[in-house]
DNA sequence: GCGGCTATTGTGGATATCCGCAGAGTCGGC
DNA sequence: GCCGACTCTGCGGATATCCACAATAGCCGC
């Protein structure tokens, strides 16, 4: 289980959900600012993250965006005793995972938190398995990739010979250190890796 | 531009949209109650759905379950006066595509509707080329099948021969048919179309 | 300048794939 | 019973891919 990243100014609020989760073995972060959390967010900062709306400085709102445009991907719920329904519809659909109104049910915002936690854990998941792909990927030259590429696209050797110009003998050359590179030992398997195929 | 399916129960606001979509040129058709929808909704029925939630009889959150279960995928507004929160989350968290309160702008909702046919178009083109795809692989035999996914999974033809136990010409024979039917060249495009690659 | 990395090409041989020609057995429908 | 399908198999040859061995050349850093 990972962090549970509470954002709230009120300080009543905070120290009440962090009771509420902690007993039920949740960790939790408290920040009573969004300018607090934004600064301390790092792109490897994983959970989720429980966002109070209206808050002094910046709400809760501006700060999911300003998390969006630096590339943060964690869950976030947002929290609020004056939601109303034009502000909750928009946050869903800019990609927030949840929106849920004070007074809260306790069990279900668990519940909730909890579901948020292990959508997180899943997508880091599947991000893991893209990142030793790329980082595969990275150890290519540029004429490997060119290469892979045409691979990929379905040409035969000596079609990529042609179009780029060189050798059969030099485009399986360059086809075999990717192959070795990218681990894999046929054109599909290593079509399978880049299309993300199961 | 595809008929936008308007469910409620009020006639005066059934006008009242009919006249506003029309003098947009987004082709309507109203219906008076979720079962009469229901009733004449067909797997081939396009478009979207404007959905008023309550209702005589059955309401539109019941309408839009039902339709899900149906294996409807039309992109569906819901339209309310009594909206609130948990209910809009709920239907966003279904798959809603939207959520509009009344009284509503009449400009918001129509750029909220022709989002919605825009995606309902681009959905049906997507499934366009899939359904090209289904046809052919309906062609395929219970034998090019078998070879065909073990060609997928990137087995060379004598270990697909030693799994099926059959002979390696064998395999070669099922496996020319399946690039036959499936009108490619090779296994890395067999591939690409079976995992959906561009 | 030497060593390492990249890109290039060739020869030749082992494997794999692609295909036409030929034949055979099963099963279901007309 | 014959015909059409699906399945199975072998032979031989044309292509394609995989790979070890061998070599040339530019670029960059120590």
């Amino acid at each position: 289980m990972t962090t549970l990243h509470i954002v709230d100014d009120d300080e009543a609020i905070r120290d009440a959900l962090g009771w509420l989760f902690q007993s039920r073995n949740v960790p939790v972060a408290g920040w009573p600012s969004a300018e607090s959390f934004l600064e301390s967010w790092r792109p490897d900062t994983v959970g989720c993250l429980l966002l109070d709306i209206r808050m002094e400085g910046m709400s809760g709102l501006e700060l999911f965006d300003r998390l969006l445009s630096k590339g943060c991907r964690m869950p976030v719920i947002f929290l609020t005793g004056h939601g109303d329904v034009p502000i909750a519809v928009g946050a869903l659909k800019k990609g927030a995972r949840d929106f849920v109104e004070k007074p809260f049910n306790d069990n279900e915002l668990v519940d909730r938190v909890i579901d948020a936690l292990a959508f997180d854990a899943e997508q880091r998941e599947r991000e893991a398995g893209q990142a030793g792909l790329a980082a595969r990927l990275a150890t290519l030259t540029q004429r490997e990739r060119q290469v892979m590429e045409l691979v990929v696209a379905g040409r035969l050797n000596k079609v990529i010979a042609d179009e780029l110009g060189i050798s059969m003998r030099t485009v399986e050359v360059h086809r075999s250190h990717v192959f070795e590179k990218m681990r894999v030992k046929t054109a599909v398997e290593l079509t399978r890796l880049l299309t993300g195929a199961a």
